[in-house]
DNA sequence: CGGCTGATGATCT
DNA sequence: GATCATCAGCCGG
């Protein structure tokens, strides 16, 4: 699932106009998973990773950002994949007046960046991304020949698991330049 | 470049 | 009250 939506289209429909981004990197959680948010079971915050595969599940961290994940198992499980960065490929005026003056390479490198420069808050929570309403996953255009694996970013539990996925030849990338 | 830190608020215990 | 799947800004090399 993780590496499926590496190279697939995010596109975001919204007021100000639409953005689309090709996925680079995504990170797996699993159902079992002591780092998952589901881990400790099902509440308020967490229900969308327990919908059917292809929902978003959009948290609120560290006071400022938000996470975009999509969920990964059957309707029950909860599992899901942390989408971490993206390549713009259309919008790139509205999503650059969103994230502000930062390179070009930093306007979706990171998964708080990514949900602001797409404009994705938890309004758009436990949405169906299989129907294209408003935020929807688009298929690959072409294969991604070079799909990289590192442990995951950022977390302080099960810090030891090959679960970060990333397209190699991609230098929409986040994480320390070691880790690719 | 790498390393460190403060900001900031929802969520859960 | 602690925790947190982050980021921008600042510092030193």
């Amino acid at each position: 699932m993780a590496t499926c939506l590496i190279g697939c289209r995010i596109v975001s429909d919204a007021p100000e106009g639409r953005t689309v981004a090709r996925i680079t990197e995504t990170e797996a959680y699993l159902w079992n998973d002591a780092a998952a948010h589901s881990f400790r079971g099902r509440t308020l915050r967490n229900a969308s990773l327990f919908l059917e595969r292809g929902h978003a599940y959009v948290y609120f961290i560290y006071g400022n950002h938000y996470c975009f994940n999509v969920s990964g198992d059957r309707a029950g499980v909860g599992a899901g994949v942390l989408v971490r960065a993206a390549e713009p490929l259309d919008g790139f005026e509205l999503i650059r007046a969103r994230r502000g003056m930062v390179r070009d390479l930093d306007l979706l490198r990171g998964p708080g960046r990514l949900a602001q420069g797409l404009g994705i808050s938890r309004e758009h929570d436990g949405l169906d991304l299989t129907t294209g309403k408003r935020l929807w996953i688009a298929p690959r255009v072409r294969p991604v020949p070079n799909v990289g694996v590192t442990v995951r970013i950022g977390i302080t539990k099960e810090c030891e698991l090959p679960l970060r996925f990333y397209d190699a030849d991609s230098a929409h990338v986040s994480g320390p330049k070691r880790l690719r």
